[in-house]
DNA sequence: CCGGTGAGTTAGACAAAGTCCAATTCTTGT
DNA sequence: ACAAGAATTGGACTTTGTCTAACTCACCGG
């Protein structure tokens, strides 16, 4: 699912591939975040869904995010101290984040080898690998 | 500076080694940050530095959590989307996160490597690399 | 001592991100 | 077309963190 889809229906049938009810409104959010494919946070996407008319409030935006999360459509980054990110690159990758700017930058997750991990504690399951390399302007 | 600081004195100490003028205040917040050495968010730390008597206001934990950033006292660890946490522990380690209860366990550095990162943007110096392992109860 | 100066602390107002709820509006199946 | 459940909504609310102007305290020179 790595793919552009460019249209609405493209979109909606995105949707339906994972269990989703394609509404008008989740499928302008899943449009924003898979048009311009970048690491979007909550009043970004909330702010590019109403930007040609109102259509979506702040409510639908946070519930239809977590939905998304839930049925793994993007995935939530968790680097800047005051805001979540979400990504729409769910395949494994990792993330420069220059401190300075804010801004995220993909790093193929087959380039990354992280070696040497301690066993996980019994009873409990990895959910994935973050690495992510903090950045900042030359001094 | 990875000692067991246990009398005020030996914070003290600790602060004027790193150009942190000594207030009652601080002391009391480095305290039990270096006696815990737990990972613990900024109400948490109001919250035992108040357990006794009131003697430290909010914007006082706020002010000098960030002073001790600053210092190179303690790091940050960007995590949880609602709260920072802050970790007593400033030499290079990882860690796991127990997504459900919000657990943090150092992983400690010396056994971990990442290989194959690509080479940094020009004009841009790495802070650091962090490897958050999230986990979960399994299924 | 004592008064001045600057650093540090404080209460409380404020801001931003996110959650919750009851009322309303869609969507879908029949 | 209709009923029933699912989705959406405005706005109140909560939480985390910031800001500011007043106050306090430690320290120093006289
Ligand atoms: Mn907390
Ligand atoms: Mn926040
Ligand atoms: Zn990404
Ligand atoms: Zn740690």
């Amino acid at each position: 699912m790595n793919f552009q889809p460019y249209t609405r229906e493209a979109v909606a049938d995105l949707l339906r591939g994972h269990d989703i009810t394609p509404t008008h409104q989740r499928i302008e959010i899943a449009f924003v975040l898979f048009e311009k494919r970048e690491h979007l946070c909550a009043d970004q996407i909330f702010a590019l869904v109403n930007a040609r008319h109102a259509e979506t409030s702040k409510a639908t935006v946070y519930n239809t995010l977590k939905l998304f999360l839930d049925k793994r459509l993007v995935r939530e980054l968790i680097v800047d101290p005051s805001k979540v990110f979400y990504d729409p690159n769910t395949t494994p990758h990792h993330h420069f984040y220059d401190v300075d700017s804010g801004e995220l930058t993909d790093i193929p997750a087959d380039s990354v080898r992280v070696e040497g991990l301690p066993a996980l504690p019994p009873g409990v399951v990895a959910e994935g690998v973050d690495v992510i390399v903090r950045t900042r302007r030359a001094s």
